[in-house]
DNA sequence: GCGCATATTGTGGAAATCCGCAATGCTGGC
DNA sequence: GCCAGCATTGCGGATTTCCACAATATGCGC
């Protein structure tokens, strides 16, 4: 999925302005003219980062986070905010909000804070996919490879797993070398690697 | 070294009441003036997390959260605040301030912030000490036992370590035992396991 | 009933790991 | 010169890991 800036603003000449120069810098730009038009367009697939008003007609840009966040999207978020609202501010960032940037603004500031947040999102989505491989990997392990799994990342030696498991080793050696080679390692250092920060 | 919650306010009705207030919270206190009177008496030893006020005569509560984050000082800091100013609430959380209250605020919101902050002080004081445990490990290494570690963890066998290093499977074998036994770990997964992410 | 997936087990042999015991050589500090 | 630390090596033996080949039993879906 293409990233894009998605801008959501009531004002046209905001829109169009930002639009311009943001594709002059070669970020692709899709705007929306309120929050109600951009949560109808949101799923889950969508790549980039959202520049977005605080003050809008209808639903409001931290209203519209709000529900951004419920529905688990994960896209940076970059508020635009014309008046000082500390609270708003405050509770937005400890939210999980990319940045606040105040209007009028400075274009090559904006701009930045765009490609910062186009770069987050970038790096967040590898590390997602790289995540749901593992997992992925080991929903195809079956019970018994993932009990040896388990046995074999604490350290102990095939036949104290067969004592534990009340298994032959040469059992416990089936399983270990399936579920090696279902993880896509050769050996358990590797396989301890992968699963690092995993347990 | 004990936690206190660091008071630092030129209002002394303040400072009292806050002290009173998280003492029989069970909260030890030091309070503090002046922000100056607060960075003479630091110490990257100190434990615990800051409360600090916005607007002081002489030196600023922002100006002091930008010299201690110069110094290195990790501790948790909560700033009060009287009147809005997102840039700089902005600013100060995305260089890592703990939290913004507005003054006047809720006793127990302030309370239950600063025993948030002081469990974040306390969390990141053990992952601190454990990160530091396995680099001071790692620094008793001999140079060849450092060698031969990194090649065990990128699933070599000893007998193309051997072959790698240009030296005999035994001597693999001694730096192998050695500095398992130097890093505290009985086999190769556990080491793994302890240097995660620090490769 | 058949086929498939999973779990289990045994045999035999090869390879890898581990380690006690012993020894040599080099370097640096006292 | 002596000593400690480090690097290196060999021998012999024990243990562990790995795996080809082969087989049985159970449960499930068609």
């Amino acid at each position: 999925m293409t990233q894009h800036a998605y801008l959501v603003d009531d004002d046209e000449a905001i829109r169009d302005s930002l639009t311009w120069l943001l594709e002059s810098r070669g970020v692709a730009c899709a705007s929306y003219p309120s929050a109600e038009d951009f949560l109808a367009a949101w799923d889950s697939s969508l790549a980039g980062c959202i520049v977005l008003d605080i003050r809008m007609d209808g639903m409001s840009g931290p209203e519209l986070f709000e529900l951004l966040c419920e529905r688990g999207c994960k896209l940076p978020v970059i508020f635009l905010t014309g008046h000082g609202d500390v609270p708003m501010a405050v509770s937005a960032l400890k939210k999980g909000a990319f940045d606040f940037v105040e209007k009028p603004c400075n274009d090559n500031e904006l701009v930045n804070r765009v490609i910062e947040a186009l770069k987050l999102d970038a790096n967040q989505r590898v590390a997602a996919s790289d995540s749901d491989s593992v997992n992925s990997l080991i929903a195809r392990l079956t019970t018994r490879e993932r009990q040896v799994m388990e046995l074999v990342l604490s350290g102990k030696l095939n036949k104290l797993i067969a004592d534990e498991l009340q298994i032959s080793m040469r059992t416990v050696e089936v399983h270990r070398a399936n579920l090696l080679e279902k993880m896509g390692v050769r050996t358990a250092v590797e396989l301890a690697q992968l699963l690092a920060g995993k347990r």
